[in-house]
DNA sequence: GTCTATATAGCGATAGAC
DNA sequence: GTCTATCGCTATATAGAC
């Protein structure tokens, strides 16, 4: 990634500083595009010609920015990681039960998916699955997440409040695999319920399951 | 698609069985091959050259018998969604509960993905989409899926043991996410637990949920 | 129906002017 | 850094011999 923010030195501050504002604003157009693409359409139906249209400028000029389809999507689903790092630093200052704050997650990046900002994970061989465990902050984020996520799972384990049935992995990848849940898209599409009775409602049959409560 | 079985009348009765025989036996091979890959890697990222490949014969030959990638996919999900019905008459037949009828679909499906035959769904607008709606097979054997898991629904809710939080719809959804639940694939890969594990596993947090029972 | 060889199109990526 | 124009590759689909 070429985001090399003006190495020479600048007369003057402001100029360089309003200058690079633009670029930023810019690459933040294109990552917001990328997201809604991704989350749409996923990665291999995703096209650059489609970004750069969508953005409003040539596919040569994105090229200028990111090396690759590949780095493109990266540093979106990168911003996203960061997005996620941050909420969940939020959740652990809290003073709240361990569930709480699992749940709290777990209705944010579901959210997320239902404003079309998550995107859809690649599949094990895809290209970009490469370029992500290769990025440095993809997989620190990653990690970071998964340290705190298990944390919690283990405290709440520990409180009693988490189904025992489920090795503390088991929970983590089903916390993972909710924040992409198809049924989010398939209830959106029913337009039947608002996108607040939608989470209410996965939430509930994520954490009280589908079977009645005896 | 041209499947036709030889239209014209044949002195051999015998004759034509084993030619037809043959050709279904290669139209299975081709579709066993084509569910595998939508499997592992998605309708986008599939070839018609690995399927080509991976069943033995040239690609021409294989447009022979599937006028375009999308009718060749949509044959492959035909099989499944036959497979499905025929399982789920079987269940219905069966004099037992039907939150256990609609139990035992779950976690057959779940099998399926863990045997790698569950062919992730397509998203929105892809061109595969169109193909499966216009395909009557397809869109029946939905249907009667549908109105039989639907019909189990509503009795459970009645019995009350389904989670009442939820309107059928959101229940019916929630299995059909299920079916192609990434979840499944991540603890494959971690390589922790049997397949049978994994699947007790999996239905426990799908029924009985994340969160302990009170 | 099966093959080899080829047409056609879309897409990722680049050249080169400004 | 932005553009237009184009390269090069890959993948769907087809032509035509056998």
């Amino acid at each position: 990634m070429q985001t090399q923010t003006s190495s020479t030195a600048m007369p003057s501050p402001t100029k360089k500083s309003f200058k690079a504002k633009m670029l930023e604003a810019r690459e933040d157009a294109i990552i917001q595009s990328v997201n809604r693409l991704l989350s749409e359409k996923g990665f291999d139906a995703m096209t650059v010609d489609e970004v750069a249209n969508e953005v409003g400028i040539a596919k040569a000029s994105l090229y200028k920015h990111f090396a690759s389809k590949e780095d493109l999507a990266c540093a979106a689903m990168v911003k996203v990681m960061q997005k996620a790092q941050i909420f969940v630093r939020d959740c652990q200052a809290q003073s709240i039960a361990p569930l709480d704050k699992i749940k709290q997650v777990a209705r944010w990046t579901m959210a997320l998916q239902l404003q079309g900002q998550m995107p859809s994970l690649p599949s094990q061989n895809s290209s970009l699955r490469a370029t992500l465990m290769a990025s440095k902050d993809y997989m620190d984020g990653l990690m970071e997440i998964t340290d705190v996520l298990g944390a919690w799972i283990e405290s709440a384990q520990n409180d009693g409040c988490l189904n025992a049935e489920l090795p503390p992995i088991a929970v983590l990848y089903t916390l993972f695999a909710r924040a992409c849940d198809p049924v989010l898209e398939f209830l959106q599409m029913s337009e039947l319920y608002s996108d607040e009775q939608i989470l209410d409602m996965v939430m509930s049959s994520c954490f009280n399951g589908l079977a009645i409560k005896k």
